[in-house]
Formats: C-alpha cells, structure tokens, sequence
DNA sequence: AAAATAAAAATGGCATGCAATTTGATTGTC
DNA sequence: GACAATCAAATTGCATGCCATTTTTATTTT
C-alpha cells in the first residue's frame, strides 16, 4: 500500500489521482451504493476500510463519511469495533420499506390530484401513454425507466419538498428489489392496471381514489418484492 | 475564547475536557440540537467552526460531523464556503412536515389497530385516560408529554421499524414547533376531541377510521403550529 | 462616495498519526 | 480437547496540519 502512496508523489505533474472532478468522498459513496444497490456487494459482506482506501486510492476520512452517509441510507451496517457489512435486504424489510412508501406516495397521490398543473398533468399522461406501449411491447426495461419517472413525478406534484426528499431516500433503498424482480406476467398486469386506475382518478380529480389505488399499488409492489426475495433466497 | 484554551494546558491533571464518557461529535450533535430545537440559536445565525470548537474544546473533524448530521435532520443549512446556518423555521415547513407526518402516522394508526397487541392497547388507554386528566386540569406540560408519548407509542405499535426510524426523524424537525406552541384553548380541546376519536376508533377496530382520524389531527395540528409561527414572525 | 484591490478569515476536503478499545487468532495450560 | 491467557490486526474517534477556494473585511484608488 505503500507504494500506492507513493505513486502520486514522485510524478512529475500529479494531475491523476481520481481526477478532482468531484470530491473523494461522494465519488466512493456513489461507487459503494451502486454495487450496494446492483447487489455487486452481497448482503452481508464486510466492508474493510484499508481494502477500499487502498482500492480507491484515498485516505479513510472521506471513506468514513461515505459509509456513514450509507448506514443512514440503510445500505450499510456499522456495527461497534466490527467495521461495516453490507444491510441485507429480506423479504420483511421489502414490506416494510413499501408500507412506508405506500402512506407517503399515497399522500402525495392525494395532495398531486388537487394541486398539480395542468401542463404538468399532461406531462404525465404522457408518460403514462407512453409507458403503455411499452407495456404492449413487453419491453422491461423502457417500462420500468417510465414507472420510476411516473412515481416520482406524482410525489414532486404534490408540492411538499420535505415529502419529495423523505420519499427520495426510501426508493433508494426500495431500489435494491428492482434489480431481481422478474415481474411475473400477470402481476405486470396487475400494476399496470393500477397505474391506469391512478391515472383515471387523476383525471377525475378524485384525490381520495387516487389515493387509496396508489396505496394499493404500493403495498402489492411490495408483495411482489418480497416474493421474489423470497423465492430467490435459499434458506 | 483563547482563555478557554490556555485553561486546560496549566491545570497538572487535566482531567476535565468534556470527559470522555461519550464521543465527543455526538455531545456536540445533541448540544447543538437542543439549542435548535429550543430556539436558544436563533433561525438564520453562523454557526462558525472556530468558535464552537473553542467554546467545546474540540477539533473541527468531530464538529463537521455533526454538522453535516444536522444538516440531514434538516436542522442546519450548509451552503458551500459560506458554512453552517441555522435553518429557519416557517410556517409553511410547518405545515410541509406535518403534511408528511400526517401520512406516516395516518398509516401507523391504520395499521396499528391491526397489529397491537392487548396489552399494548391496555397500555395506550391507560395514556390516554390519563391525559384527560391532565386536559381537565388544563396542566399543558403534563399533557404535551403524554401527548408525545401516544403519538410515538402508536407509531411503534405498528410494528414497522422503517415507519418508526422516519417518523422520529421527522418528529424532531417538528419538535421546534412545540416549544412555541402556546395552544389556543378552543384548538385545544379540538385537538383531545381527536385524540378521543381515535382511541375509540381502536376500540372498535375501525382501522380506517382510525387512520382517517389521524391524518386529519396531524395536519391540523401542523395549521395550528403554522398559526403559531406567523403571529410570532414579526415579517 | 463608489469602485477596485489587497489582505485576512472561513470553509471544504482531504491525509496522516495516535491512543484506546475490541475482536480474533495463537499459544500455552490443565 | 476444553479453556484461559496472550498478542496481533482492525476499528473507532479524534487531533492536527495542508492547501485550494471562496467569502469577508480592510485598504486604496479613482
């Protein structure tokens, strides 16, 4: 490790390192959270600080911060003297996460219905449409680019930053069961559906459905997760 | 401030500091808390690195962490080279946190009535009942710290870890709110009239009721806290 | 007085070193 | 072989020191 150290020094113009771009400490908490999150990091694998230092090539204070940064995003574990180990994402921690999500988008849902703009509903519909045809044509992916971007949607119209960012640092986490839900058809389905009856509420201005059908998606979706987890654990 | 430093170098057993029963960032997180949440640091005022960590006694490393903690509680403002500031509080995060809150404790309550246990129940009337005693003495101190205890008591009873760890993150945002909150007596007994409500909502199982009752005692809560703001804002 | 400029003070973002504590592994003992 | 004592590696929580930026403040200059 010494010798990485001193690799910056000796150089002649030290315009390498990891390029400051951006700060040490956000590039590795981006790096982490995307292996935490595409499970490139397996739940429960320790994180050894020297190993990372000496991975990334910087010194603990940055990687600290990053790792605390991830343990109040729930990805990591820090427990007292024995370093940090990656959450481990259960089939119980999926329903809960989406329980949570599901009184918080369910308010938004509610709040959007009365105080979203027009222009900005037409936007959505949009999505939504457009989504649709993804749906017809069974293209994962492009699908599921548009649900993102139409929960999140829904959440910023109803106007309360506070419920933007709370809701924001939960999907993060939520973020972990996208990476292994197969959907399994019928439960695409399903979803869609829903989606379409949130959509209709919307264009109905009926808060109060909107709100009870995006519950209920939420809760199902969370279902379907934990499904998967289910079946993809082996104990 | 520099009599501070020279204080503790002289003294032959410098056994003072701040002891080290307790990391020091985390004395410095709480002490800078309460002095928030109390309103003893005004909305708006520097908090300048150098001053605090003379009054502490402590470096600047432990001070930034808990800097950049309060920060995500949302506590204190970081802006870049312009350092920390204490966040303001308006009515409109007022009403913004209590939106949120209403549909984190909403949801808790819904659930709640589900899953608590008997004894648990038990235990939540036995709060209640003795908050009334203090509303009909009108012991406002009393009251608002059974209040708090319910509030919490049926968010944990709805078994949901996740729920629970954002709500008190919220709630401590919120909490700046109460040390104002001189509470009107009409609004009072308006807001017991709701407590009643739920309580007999889970007597009866109603979970929707009881969700229903809820979401609307937090948001009012959240104009009442409003109100509060706004006539104590000069501007 | 307004504007331009220079000097000082803060902040941001690290690297490094250290003492205290804890965990784990190694070794020695009964 | 179970158990205790020991020792090395890790981790935590700081302190300290750098250095580049960016305000802020003071000082000059129009």
């Amino acid at each position: 490790m010494t010798d990485i150290l001193q690799s910056r020094a000796p150089p002649p113009q030290p315009k390498n390192r990891l390029s400051r771009r951006e700060p040490a400490a956000k590039q590795i908490l981006e790096m982490l959270r995307e292996r935490i999150v595409k499970g490139d990091l397996a739940p429960g694998a320790r994180i050894v600080e020297r190993t990372v230092c000496a991975e990334m090539n910087v010194s603990r204070t940055p990687l600290r911060e990053a790792l605390k940064l991830l343990a109040i995003d729930g990805l990591v574990q820090i427990s007292q003297h024995k370093g940090a180990t990656v959450m481990p994402f259960t089939p119980e921690e999926a329903l809960q996460l989406f329980e949570v999500l599901s009184g918080l988008e369910g308010l938004a849902a509610e709040l959007a219905v009365s105080r979203i703009a027009n222009a900005t509903l037409a936007d959505l519909r949009a999505k939504h449409d457009q989504m649709r045809t993804h749906f017809d044509r069974g293209e994962k992916d492009a699908y599921f680019e548009l649900n993102s971007a139409i929960h999140t949607a829904i959440v910023e119209a109803a106007g309360n930053p506070i419920l933007a960012s709370t809701h924001h640092a939960l999907l993060l986490r939520a973020k972990r069961g996208r990476y292994m839900a197969i959907v399994d058809p019928h439960r695409w389905r399903e979803a869609f559906d829903e989606h379409e009856a949130v959509m209709d509420a919307f264009a109905k201005k009926d808060a109060k459905r909107a709100g009870e059908v995006w519950r209920t998606h939420l809760i199902h979706t969370g279902e379907t997760v934990a499904d998967v987890l289910r079946a993809a654990m082996p104990d």
